[in-house]
DNA sequence: CTGCTATGATTGATCGGCTG
DNA sequence: CCAGCCGATCAATCATAGCA
């Protein structure tokens, strides 16, 4: 357990002053999905989250128990029946196999805890 | 239109808040790093023991509470002092000890 | 019971780092 | 040099818990 204390003011409490550190700061850039040729007029950067139908997550899952890995041929079929774009669906397997990993972690741990414990 | 999003009523999203003492250390935790409330893979699995929660669960209460916090600073400046107040003690304790150790060697 | 706020979880998408 | 992946995080939203 480490700490790095870079405090402006150590020795002072600093009365109801809690500054505002970097990471309060942080702005992520909107995302940029969708498909600016549906959108008639451009300069509205698409800054929305898409929600994907069942329809489209149906047909992503069972092609993510076919294969955990696409392939660019298979990304761009899946793409254009789904009425996505490549990234989007890069994107869904992507954070698929994150969330596949995270499950297994997850399955196999309240079971077990006592071992390693100490 | 049915919201059909509604995504089969996620079972698993049926949560129950954390136990008083579990939030308490979180806080802590947050309130005293919060410079960088960013807990290492090792802290949080640390954090998951001490509170009886995932390491997951401690990993979705930083999200949490990181980007609340920062969406309305004002609202949190309470719970700020109060936690800063009390690391403040632990601090003092450190602080103590330190000085107790070094009146020996005084010009 | 009604209404509103607090809070845990989910998820499409971003950020930085690493790699083939 | 560059696209895809990983791991972590963000940010918006969902659904329930909790309280007046």
């Amino acid at each position: 357990l480490h700490e790095e204390q870079e405090p402006p003011c150590p020795p002072e409490p600093c009365p109801g002053a809690a500054q505002t550190f970097d990471w309060m700061r942080v702005k992520r850039n909107p995302p940029k999905a969708g498909k600016a040729s549906e959108l008639g007029l451009l300069g509205q950067p698409n800054a929305i989250r898409t929600n994907f139908s069942t329809k489209q997550l149906t047909e992503l899952e069972k092609e993510f128990h076919f294969n955990k890995y696409l392939t660019r041929a298979r990304r761009v079929e899946i793409a254009a029946t789904l009425e996505l774009n490549e990234t989007q669906v890069k994107i869904w397997f992507q954070n698929r196999r994150m969330k596949q990993k995270k499950r297994e972690k997850e399955g196999l741990a309240p079971a077990a805890a006592s071992r390693a414990a100490k | 239109v049915m919201i059909l999003r509604s995504r089969f009523l996620d079972a698993r999203r049926k949560r129950r808040n954390f136990s008083k003492q579990a939030t308490e250390i979180l806080n802590e935790y947050f309130y005293s790093h919060l410079s960088n409330p960013y807990p290492s893979e090792e802290a949080k699995e640390e954090l998951a023991k001490k509170c009886s929660i995932t390491v997951s669960q401690v990993s979705n209460w930083f999200g949490n509470k990181r980007i609340r916090y920062k969406k309305n600073i004002g609202k949190f400046q309470e719970e700020a002092n109060l936690y800063a107040a009390k690391t403040a003690v632990t601090a003092a304790h450190a602080v103590a000890a330190a000085v107790q150790n070094n009146q020996t060697n005084s010009p």
